[in-house]
DNA sequence: CGACTTTGACCAGCGC
DNA sequence: GCGCTGGTCAAAGTCG
């Protein structure tokens, strides 16, 4: 798959959202809790945000789940001009059908962390790590643990900063993302009963 | 005991 | 056809 070319700085327009504000602060892989990691590792001044947020907005827009995320995700992407989609009608899938060709959006952004894992919300299983040609550090693969979700996501640190680590998201998730959801049901819940008066 | 990680094996695509 | 490579599978191990 030497046809990606990943692109990790975010459109002029995107303003970089704060962690704290998406995510709980917390960069383990899992739903484990871990002692906070050092300050310097949560700071992630080149994460595109805005890309990664498309199918939680989608979510909290009301969009009807019974249609395909990624006509929305894809439609949406287009309309805001900040487009951090990789091409992916080379990827093949072994499931199923074998081999069918896919056209699941696909977004990178690098993290400068200590830490390979951003805590993104969602809860991820490693299937897979593999060493991969030019680089000095393998590359890790995790599915979302949701049953019904089939998104995936590559990990790979930088061979020539080993400070950044590439993340690759495959897919948009069918489901609202749990810590995010947490934080806003008493906020929504409130705006409902305001909203009666 | 369930959820998760590790890791070697397997498979298909691609270039030569 | 062959070898290299990336992506996935699945058994075994680990952890809470």
């Amino acid at each position: 798959m030497d046809g990606q070319e990943l692109i990790s700085t975010p459109p002029p327009a995107a303003q970089p959202l704060t962690a704290p504000f998406l995510f709980a602060p917390s960069t383990t892989p899992s739903s484990s809790l871990h002692p906070l990691p050092p300050l310097e590792s949560q700071i992630i001044p080149d994460i595109d945000w805005v890309s990664l947020l498309y199918g939680q907005a989608l979510l909290l827009q009301g969009h009807d789940e019974s249609k395909p995320m990624t006509e929305a995700a894809s439609s949406l992407m287009a309309e805001n001009g900040g487009c951090h989609q990789i091409e992916n009608g080379n990827q093949d899938k072994r499931k199923g059908n074998r081999f069918k060709k896919t056209t699941r959006p696909r977004f990178a952004f690098q993290t400068r962390s200590a830490d390979d894992i951003l805590d993104d919300g969602y809860r991820w299983r490693k299937y897979g790590q593999k060493a991969v040609k030019n680089s000095n550090y393998p590359r890790s693969y995790y599915r979302c643990t949701h049953h019904t979700c089939n998104v995936k996501k590559q990990v790979q640190r930088l061979s020539k900063d080993n400070s950044i680590v590439v993340t690759t998201y495959e897919g948009i998730h069918n489901h609202p993302c749990e810590k995010l959801m947490e934080t806003l049901t008493p906020l929504l819940k409130q705006m409902q009963f305001l909203a009666r008066f």
